[in-house]
DNA sequence: AAACAGACCAACCGCAACTAT
DNA sequence: GATAGTTGCGGTTGGTCTGTT
């Protein structure tokens, strides 16, 4: 927790000189109070804050730093109790607050953070400097329930699709496509929360739904399950394939951020807005122990049931299923592969297809052009990091060369509960957004078409 | 112009976790 | 170990604003 153990109860030195100044305050509350405070129990005030106790609340955290807010209606006779104290200055007076409304980049770091950690909101704002737990609650939940009104996806294609695809590593069944139709209308659906002038944003994925063995990453079409057994695994590391690379190449051989959480999908597009303050923020540091695996508590809608959710998630299949599944995958990734490669839009511009697309897309983008040889070293490490998995989904070592030293047990068995949450937030190395991106980073989101876009849509 | 609905925002409430005694 | 106090978090509510009919 973070808290200020020294909070005492006593009154320090200092804090007896104010307790006398209150009473000379000038502030008639403060006297008032004073003066009940002898015949009766405070009355505390309740409703909107005037300017007036703002301001006694920011003198009082001025000299007295944050914390030990009980102690401020005893010191400066403010008529709030200390939880409401706490909360003003958390989410309106303390310093560095960023106002206004959210910005494409954290719009979407928001989805992903919901994605991952669910109505974790004060963990999410953590990964949003200058923004409030509250700010982030409300936004979402008006964003979330406008959306599904409206019959629209409640994450945005990119972070759907990558939740599809999470969901699917976690689905061994490769058996033949009962549910490629039904991936291809839940990308339609996604897509359907796209306005745009550009193309589809799902086209390639909607590609990879109608390939054959592909598809069967999207399908069956719920938002979200959190994964929880080691064959969730493969895919929060082959994320790695899927991140962007603005900030550091992408090359799963050559990891240049911590592994992530073995047990929970790495959702992180690396949609980096590299903050100027990331430092001001205690990251949420990638764990070098076990991750805590922590299930969204909300997912809205059709989460799967948890049966059928540790059902496929935990199901070991027979080797010659395993077998049969490693073929299938290996023509699945050839078609992935297959996909990727799709030539870039006339103009040359990949950026410019944005949205959900860019999943893929910005790999290869303007940021990350990756040739050829680099898309061959990235499957190959995706496919071999997928296979011993299929072969041995209990006990595989991460490969080498994918392995981080400060995540050497990432891989084994663990249980939730044997770490420091505060370092076991995420299992990975989330961007912290806030600030301005810098003016050489375009993540596709160029304003148009954007999952914010559809705000208005109900 | 008035009524209404929805969106947005601020604040409250209850609970849980943690620390000090 | 029990208890009280403090803090943080998430859910919820109520007021205000804004757009639509």
């Amino acid at each position: 927790m973070e808290r200020s153990p020294g909070a005492a109860l006593t009154s320090s030195p200092e804090e007896e000189e104010e307790e006398k100044a209150a009473d000379g305050h000038g502030e008639e509350a403060g006297v008032e109070q004073e003066d009940e405070e002898e015949a009766a129990p405070v009355v505390l005030k309740k409703g909107p804050w005037t300017t007036a106790e703002d301001a006694m609340l920011v003198d009082h955290v001025r000299r007295h730093g944050e914390g030990n807010w009980n102690a401020v209606q005893r010191l400066t006779g403010l008529l709030r109790c200390g939880k409401s104290c706490r909360l003003r200055w958390t989410n309106h007076l303390r310093p560095n607050l960023k106002k206004g409304s959210f910005s494409p980049d954290e719009e979407i770091l928001i989805a992903q953070l919901h994605a991952q950690l669910g109505n974790k909101w004060a963990r999410m704002a953590a990964h949003l400097p200058g923004r409030t737990d509250n700010e982030i609650k409300n936004y979402w939940n008006t964003r979330t329930k406008r959306r599904q009104r409206a019959g629209l996806p409640v994450y945005p294609p990119e972070v759907q699709l990558q939740l599809a695809l999470a969901k699917r590593c976690r689905y061994d069944d490769l058996s033949p496509l009962p549910g490629a139709a039904n991936a291809v209308q839940a990308l339609d659906a996604a897509a359907a929360g796209y306005t745009s002038s550009r193309p589809a944003p799902l086209d390639l994925a909607r590609q990879l739904a109608a390939t054959s063995q592909a598809a069967q990453f999207l399908s069956p079409p719920p938002p979200f399950s959190a994964p929880s057994s080691p064959w969730a695994k493969p895919f929060a590391r082959n994320a790695l394939y899927f991140q962007f690379a603005h900030s550091s190449p992408v090359s799963p051989s050559k990891p240049t951020r911590p592994l992530h959480h073995p047990a929970t999908p790495d959702l992180s597009l690396g949609y980096g807005v590299r903050g100027a303050d990331q430092s001001r923020l205690a990251p949420l540091s990638p764990s070098p122990g076990r991750p805590r695996v922590e299930l969204p508590s909300n997912q809205f809608g059709q989460a799967m049931p948890p049966t059928s959710a540790a059902a496929a998630a935990g199901a070991a299949l027979p080797d010659h299923h395993q077998h049969q599944n490693a073929a299938s995958l290996e023509k699945m990734l050839q078609e992935l592969h297959d996909a990727i490669k799709v030539d870039p839009p006339a103009n040359g511009d990949a950026e410019r297809h944005g949205g959900g697309g860019a999943v893929l897309e910005r790999h290869g983008g303007r940021e990350n052009k990756l040739d050829g040889q680099h898309r061959d070293d990235d499957m190959g490490t995706l496919f071999d990091m997928m296979i011993p998995r299929l072969n041995a989904p209990e006990t595989v070592p991460l490969p080498p060369a994918a392995a981080s030293p400060n995540h050497s047990g990432s891989t084994s068995q663990h249980s939730s509960d044997d770490q420091d949450p505060s370092t076991a937030d995420l299992g990975v190395d989330l961007p912290v957004a806030g600030g301005a991106s810098p003016p050489d980073q375009d993540w596709g989101l160029d304003g148009v078409c954007q999952w914010s876009n559809m705000s208005r849509i109900c």
